[in-house]
DNA sequence: TCTGGGGTCCTAGGACCC
DNA sequence: TCTGGGGTCCTAGGACCC
């Protein structure tokens, strides 16, 4: 009975890499929307102690004095990175569950049990460097959890093969001695205090708990992670990835934003998204929620935060509809003087589109939504925004600051690497 | 001056039912 | 003075994840 994590290792800043070898061994760090925070860091960058999510703007001198390069996000090419990898998974591992952007549960239950998955998980990081050029790590063990505990090690103990399998019960007790409870997967902030604050302080004090105490003291979240660092299975692995259950649309603003005519088109941008989204997903939503707030970091300044949903009178996909009823949602918490520094929508309480609620007062034959219309559009934009709705702001998608975004190498035609 | 975006799961409590 | 018991469903909010 064994699993395997695949992680890659600094995602983003790995990504930038590839398409850069003269950044090899240089630190490299990747930034958020508006070049907002640091969300990725390559090994280089942290040893000069860039935190993670630390705001740009305090770590920036210092970094670019030690020779930093930095880099806005660029999405288009970590998701094309991404599905290169884990398509590569899907053909040398009997099942694969893609649990993010750069990580991915194994299913090796069905290997026979001699087959030697050490010498597996070399063999899948090495074909993964070798065809895409991302380095990853493998962690292999019974349950997800002590797979997370398994990569913690490789990367805290600095395991030249980037590969460990926690076997024995010696090995995995070791490395629950060696694992600070915090770094648990599912233990948080508020956990790891509540957990400290009992004497549990390593991730084998917190095996050697009682399951059913601490699901009466805390959740049964807990409960299961206890178990899984036990060695008893309790997350399964979810070979066919099941539904979405909300989709959301938001962005901070590069500017702030004080008025109504500026928000709502953004607001209709973030909703045309997210209505081709719930549409690849096969699904109709029945409600629109829309939010927007202030900065909390500006105590200047008065505060604001707004949240409101529209329900609709039966499920729908049309983005025609769904414009409509966030328009109606932002009109009461939308307010002057404020300077609005994030907005988004969120769409919830999914349907199949197969499925078609029958509304009383309609006629069953007639229905509002045109799907073929969306069809159209969709086919249409597919390649490139052909068709915009007349709410929206075509010239902005939302008012950002990126000042050092690298190419799309693997997914503009216009943006390819050349070869000199 | 400048602080991301997109998700999941669980629980408590209210509304409602018989 | 004294005011049941047991259940379901839904939603908002908290905690956590990458």
């Amino acid at each position: 009975m064994t699993l395997a994590l695949v992680d890659c290792d600094s995602f983003y800043a790995s990504c930038e890499r590839i398409f850069r070898p003269d950044l090899k061994n240089k630190p490299i760090v990747v930034l958020s929307n508006n070049d907002g925070c640091v969300i990725a860091r390559s090994k280089e960058a942290k040893v000069l102690g860039v935190g993670m999510g630390a705001p740009w703007f305090k770590v920036k001198e210092n970094y670019i004095k030690n020779g930093g390069y930095v880099f806005s996000s660029n999405f288009p090419l970590y998701g094309d990175m991404s599905s290169r990898v884990m398509n590569i998974l899907k053909i040398v591992s009997p099942g694969v569950e893609i649990y993010s952007i750069d990580e991915a549960f194994l299913n090796l239950d069905t290997l026979d049990k001699n087959f030697n998955l050490y010498k597996f998980g070399c063999y899948v990081k090495g074909v993964i460097k070798q065809w895409t050029g991302v380095p990853v790590r493998v962690g292999i063990a019974p349950t997800k959890t002590l797979t997370k505990i398994a990569i913690y090690q490789v990367k805290k103990m600095e395991i030249a093969t980037k590969v460990l399998q926690l076997n024995t019960q010696e090995e995995i007790t070791k490395a629950l001695s060696l694992t600070p409870v915090h770094e648990v997967w599912g233990v948080g902030r508020r956990l790891n205090q509540h957990l400290q604050n009992m004497g549990i302080m390593t991730a084998l004090d917190l095996a050697k708990t009682d399951p059913y105490y601490m699901r009466q003291k805390f959740s049964i979240v807990l409960e299961r992670t206890i178990r899984e660092l036990c060695g008893e299975r309790c997350c399964d692995i979810e070979n066919d990835r099941t539904s979405k259950q909300q989709i959301i649309v938001s962005r901070s603003f590069g500017q702030r934003v004080d008025d109504l005519e500026t928000l709502q088109p953004f607001i209709s941008n973030f909703v045309v998204r997210a209505s081709e989204k719930l549409r690849h997903e096969k699904q109709k939503c029945s409600q629109v929620s829309v939010f927007v707030r202030t900065s909390p970091f500006n105590d200047k300044k008065p505060q604001h935060q707004g949240f409101n949903s529209f329900q609709f009178y039966c499920p729908t996909n049309d983005t025609r509809d769904i414009l409509n009823g966030a328009k109606i949602a932002l009109k009461p918490i939308f307010k002057s003087n404020y300077s609005y520094a994030k907005a988004g929508i969120l769409l919830s309480s999914f349907s199949n589109e197969d499925m078609q609620q029958a509304v009383l007062f309609q006629d069953p034959d007639m229905p509002k939504n045109n799907s073929y219309l969306m069809k159209y559009i969709d086919a249409m934009n597919d390649y490139q925004t052909q068709i915009y709705f007349a709410s929206q702001n075509t010239s902005h998608y939302s008012p950002v600051r990126q000042n050092m975004v690298s190419p799309r190498y693997t997914t503009s035609w216009n943006e390819l690497p050349l070869v000199n």
